[in-house]
DNA sequence: CATGAAATTGGAAGCGCTTCCAATTGTTCC
DNA sequence: GGAACAATTGGAAGCGCTTCCAATTTCATG
């Protein structure tokens, strides 16, 4: 169980550390021969970088600060947190970068100020921020002003057009979704929206009328409930909308957890899922697996965001000086659509 | 935001890097006022120390493996495994060691073949096994025989005896629900369990009994049910449990799943909760707070068990070989009740 | 074949830190 | 005061790897 060194490979290949390191890199001014004597040297000894050793010696001691929200002191206990922040983990341990976490009560007033302070605190080459705060533009200004880069998760219009960001094609999303339900013969149609400040979620809206519209459904049809993300909201407006005198066929609500109270009212009220009422959330996450029937959704690459995040403040800390004139980029992740069982039949 | 090194602490402090290499690690040899000094310069400096430098330095890189089961052969969509491999990563994060996590598919027959493969392909120091894997025996035999360190997350006695395992006080958890239940006065009372095969979580079970023992309850008066963690399943076994003869005031559920399905089939027997018949979850994941009403729940910290997993390990890595004579130790780290509105209040 | 340029390879320093062995200082005893 | 011992401090090597500059080899041209 002894671990090889690039000493060793160098050894068994018969050249010098330097050129296996040029292998490894990919860089150039090796012949092929050369290459691949060094690539079979690595396969044969099951070699694995050492991170940490790498990082040490490129001079390239990287630190990262993530920022949660939470409605208390104390760590949320989400899956979204939770996924977002694994994938920047992972992300990190394997460019050798430490990562920070902290928690921020976003009901705080001095939310923004602690951010600030604990990313100078920590001598960070960089924050990763979640919302609300990735819709801070405010925030968003003051950490620039302190040289530090930031990477928006999930982030509106406003936000984008200051610092980088990552989400996944909400208009899009919100598009494929109507789209899913259209083509399964649903007309009337009922929507939970989340919070109003959640910019991001506002284009799952807009994505979802623009593709009612494109089938001659107009928005004044839709009707439309806000709810604040979780459970209870989303059984309090689903048990608005379906209600005695019901007309809608299809409810889409703006996250998984709006939706699985939705579920709970629509069995409250006897209907069956989903030959009576269509019922779908975003994100997927486990409780979209976990209720039933399981809920078709947005799949949203948690994950992946934090890990592209971790790598985009490493491409910003590692690279020439912005280009000022240059806009940030927004990268775009894929989302899918999952269907499953709450609108797995065409209505009748 | 440039990065204090130990040199810069040194250098303010008047003292060689080794001395404060001494303080920082608490070792012996360091007059109080040299000790005060020197940490007076680090908090003037903000400095915090390099773990990629202080592994490498140390001569202890480490690099652990985290198997991950799942139904399939991606990972799983789940906050059981998300919130252990992130306790897991901030504890390797923190000692700068590597952490490698595998997804293996727990259907699969060859699967303790493939985590032997793995684990020696990696060369790693040790590996982290999730249930069902921590529950079997002959992998933990096969590890140890290729002399891989193995730390079992949730296993049963029989795996305590051969490996070193973390874990709630299962029985103790059941104990203190039953005795929640008690408190407000119910005397009868249905269970679902877990998959037979999920030892630890028998304990569970045979700590509520032990309660209801006391009480003068014997086991007999339990009304019963096997699930296998799902949502469904505890839908399912709820449907039979709370059917138009009920008898029972308190159902417990062996994990917040299987509780969450109990509270829809509650839902549309029309029953209130918890007036008419209290519901109750193990594990305090995020779903025991998303449904209605939020479920009393036992916490069992899954990022603390990750965490203190890859402890253990890094000790057994650098400590002494250990002691054939002495037993494996399983660690017991705290749970605690989570009372929440599914039980809130005493029987009428 | 000789020369110059380009391509390829390697020696060695050093990233931030730990730790081994040496050096220095302090204490105790005669 | 001197010797012996203990406590404290520091110099320097080196962890696994990258990278800068030097050395060597190869290629092209006259």
């Amino acid at each position: 169980m002894s671990k090889s060194t690039i000493d060793d490979v160098a050894a068994l290949a018969g050249v010098a550390r330097t050129t296996v390191s040029r292998v490894l890199n990919n860089q150039p001014n090796v012949r092929a021969e050369v290459r691949d004597k060094v690539l079979r040297a690595v396969e044969q000894l099951g070699f694995r970088v050492n991170p940490q050793a790498r990082q040490l010696a490129g001079k390239k001691a990287l630190r990262f600060v993530l920022v949660h929200a939470s409605d208390f002191d104390s760590e949320p206990n989400s899956y979204f947190s939770s996924a977002l922040e694994l994938g920047a983990t992972r992300a990190a341990a394997r460019l050798g970068a430490q990562l920070i976490t902290h928690v921020v009560n976003q009901n705080d007033p001095h939310a923004a100020r602690q951010i600030l302070a604990q990313a100078a605190d920590d001598q960070c080459n960089g924050v990763i921020l979640t919302p609300p705060f990735a819709d801070d533009p405010a925030l968003l200004r003051a950490l620039a002003a302190q040289d530090c880069r930031v990477v928006g998760i999930a982030a509106g219009p406003e936000s984008q057009a200051l610092v980088e960001t990552i989400g996944i094609d909400e208009e899009r999303a919100g598009h494929d979704m109507a789209a899913h339900l259209l083509a399964q013969g649903h007309r009337a149609f009922g929507f939970i929206k989340g919070p109003a400040q959640h910019r991001s979620a506002e284009g799952r809206y807009d994505g979802f009328l623009a593709a009612l519209a494109e089938a001659g459904i107009p928005a004044s049809a839709v009707q439309a409930e806000r709810g604040n993300f979780t459970f209870r909201s989303g059984l309090d407006c689903a048990q608005r909308l379906l209600g005695p005198d019901r007309t809608i066929t299809a409810l889409v609500c703006a996250n998984d957890d709006m939706a699985a109270g939705a579920l709970l009212a629509a069995h409250k009220a006897a209907l069956r899922i989903p030959q009576d009422i269509a019922i779908t959330g975003f994100d997927d996450t486990p409780v979209s697996e976990i209720v039933w029937p399981p809920l078709t959704t947005i799949h949203q690459p948690l994950r992946k965001m934090g890990e592209r995040a971790v790598e985009r403040l490493a491409q910003l800390a590692g690279g020439s000086p912005p280009d000022p004139a240059a806009p940030p980029l927004h990268e775009i992740v894929p989302h899918h659509l999952v269907p499953r069982d709450s609108s797995g039949m065409a209505l009748q």
